[in-house]
DNA sequence: CTGTAAATATACCGATCTGTATCGTTTTGC
DNA sequence: GCAAAACGATACAGATCGGTATATTTACAG
């Protein structure tokens, strides 16, 4: 392995085993053993175990919402669709052999102090994602994206949590079910008779204070 | 402090301690000396901190269903009001100062295996919380409980995942929304014009083959 | 009151934890 | 091709982990 991917890889398989044992239950010389480096190359890259943790979180968002992002546009072209389609991106996460929750859930729920680095990355992630909602809600017209972006995000909480118990795609199903029923019933804005000339000006300019 | 409360001080303080830092993070050594004993003391009531564990849990499992239907019941007297005030319930929990997230999903969190006891615990837990939901919905007399259970369920568990990272009251408020307009879309069997003699032969036998 | 079981305090065990130190080898940039 | 940097391997430090051993004191039941 060229000496410029080591740092990934090292990344790759702490998240890896993060997933499947959690945090504390990780140490650092099964993470080299996994990856096949000496200790001294991991410190060489983080200082400390919690920098590991940090960069190792920070990688997953990015990722993980590049892939949402990817999946949900090319599912897609409708806004509303798109909005249902981040249960369908759900549902195949939460399927995978591997899953075993949310690593941002599981994140958090070992490093419980706001003001732990550690929770404050989780949080960060759960806020773009939310973000990424409101921004979606606001393509579709909802008259308040945000009050919809909150019930999708609840949505997709609740179902992650019971598929972590359950293991099955389930959950994620109902709760798009639930997602349908409500989103029916949610004020959207008039839809143009055409595409007229101003209608790109005004799409996903989202404004996403809550972001910060 | 009487000998025979020393097993059940023992447990409170673990459970505490649980809460606050997780069960990976809380060591043996910090659990007795926050109970004040011995540590001999602790392995004469629990074999390992695994037993420890699962004592603990069992004991707040049983404490915190028990919270809950006591509130529920002296809340409401009406069957669909009792279903929506277990999410008053879940607020008031959720807006305690030491409110860290659920600590059966904290348990599962940390002990991911299926087969691991621990988890084992957690998922029993959140069966027969589903299963109280299936009896309360069936006694307002949805048509279909078990659905309608799962429904409120997913709900709940959104929530208190967000509520975790927030730590506010206000997604258990939304979700309570949330709850109130999905299930004004169930059907219900229809109300008996008067309270005839038939009335109390059907009402809360559930079956929950689902809790075994 | 007295015998016994359970509490305490303390020292200890081996394993494991994060992190460092040393040193020889390999790769990379210039 | 050469110097510098990064790598691997290993040993080790100091703390903490879950759990045990021992010896002494305390509390409770009959």
């Amino acid at each position: 392995m060229r000496r410029s991917e080591i740092r990934g890889h090292l990344l790759d398989t702490a998240l890896r085993l993060f997933n499947l044992h959690g945090y504390h239950a990780t140490g650092i010389d099964l993470i080299i053993a996994e990856a096949g480096v000496a200790k001294t190359t991991l410190y060489r890259h983080f200082e400390t175990k919690e920098d590991l943790i940090l960069a190792a979180l920070e990688r997953r968002d990015e990722e993980s919402r590049a892939e949402m992002r990817a999946f949900v546009e090319q599912r897609a072209i409708d806004a509303y669709e798109r909005l249902m389609a981040t249960f369908d991106f759900l549902e195949i996460s939460v399927r995978d052999k591997q899953f075993r929750g949310c690593i941002f859930m599981g994140a958090a729920g070992e490093h419980k102090e706001a003001v732990d680095p550690v929770f404050r990355a989780a949080l960060m992630h759960k806020r773009l994602v939310l973000a990424y909602f409101e921004e979606l809600a606001h393509a579709a017209r909802f008259a308040e994206p945000k009050r919809t972006a909150d019930m999708i995000n609840l949505l997709h909480e609740g179902a992650v949590a019971i598929a972590q118990m359950t293991r099955t795609g389930e959950p994620v199903r109902q709760s798009k079910r639930m997602a349908a029923s409500l989103l029916a019933q949610e004020v959207r804005a008039p839809l143009e008779p055409s595409a007229r000339g101003e209608g790109a000006k005004q799409r996903a300019s989202v404004s996403s204070g809550n972001a910060a």
